[in-house]
DNA sequence: TGACGATAGTTTACGTGTAAAGTATTTTCC
DNA sequence: GGAAAATACTTTACACGTAAACTATCGTCA
């Protein structure tokens, strides 16, 4: 009897190792993002939000609407109302492209920034909470497996 | 330079192994749910329906209401839309307790069960397709590591 | 130059996750 | 036996994820 098998209370076992495995990583990672989303909500933001806050902190200069939801899993619809929130609490701002005036540029603000600095430490002591009471070993091999469980996905399923 | 980090357009390394392997869950989880979303669509029901009527028919009986979001992630107001529209497509039915007039009921009907039969197969056959190509070991393994980062996540963090 | 297709974003509609507050019923306990 | 606490669920409000349809601008090519 395995952990997932008692946490849903199921009572015959998994039908494949694949589905099992498939199962815990939706399980954990749902349990890493409670935790986050109460972390984040104490600063005032979302994890959505803050993704892209780091994006744009990581980028240092602007990026175009588009290229933000292409580097965070958002669909393109959904990233329009996250600009506007992030916008209408001051943490970005939008620069229409002169040269292009199809384009929208978004630019993290100062306000922005003080609150990705605020948030380094809690997060980054967050991550070590969660996963810390795996070895290096452990830690490096888990995303080994889980880099390859992605290695053949293309966009096109 | 990882798959992950290329994925993510990152400049800079990771700060730790932890937050890697983070981000690797949820990375993973979302490539894995954009899928299972996708075929469940087909069939007109979405992931958070498909896993109650899954609840339901391991069961074999009726469950409270309550009794059904604890077994999933789904906080408790989420669950009474989920069950509303369940119940307006056919796939199951409210039933008041007599014994406890607090408790309702929920049973999956001979509808929710044929559409559950009808996806057995091509749910099977994507956790294969998902996951088929780390072999058994890895398999274990990778299943063995989820299980142990969720091992110290208690309710109340 | 002028129509046609491609590209960048937005709008709308619906399902779901989350929190806070509200209702109905039952249990507890003085 | 009656008030207070607990339990089961619903309602409301807001942030997202997803899909389809729409607007505005740009590029191309006849």
């Amino acid at each position: 009897m395995t952990k997932l098998q008692r946490e849903l209370k199921k009572k015959r076992p998994f039908e494949s190792l694949e589905q099992e495995a498939a199962l815990n990583v939706l399980r954990t990672n749902d349990q890493i993002q409670i935790r986050f989303t109460r972390l984040f909500r104490d600063y005032g933001i979302t994890g959505s939000q803050y993704n892209i806050l780091r994006i744009l902190r990581g980028e240092g200069k602007p990026l175009p609407i588009l290229e933000i939801a292409n580097r965070t899993v958002t669909v393109v619809p959904g990233i329009t109302g996250l600009i506007d929130r992030l916008e209408q609490a001051g943490f970005v701002q939008r620069e229409r492209c002169e040269k292009d005036r199809r384009v929208i540029y978004v630019a993290i603000t100062a306000q922005g920034t003080k609150v990705l600095t605020e948030l380094d430490k809690p997060v980054l002591s967050h991550h070590e909470k969660l996963m810390g009471h795996l070895s290096q070993a452990e830690l490096k091999e888990l995303s080994r497996l889980l880099e390859k469980v992605r290695e053949p996905l293309t966009e096109d399923d």
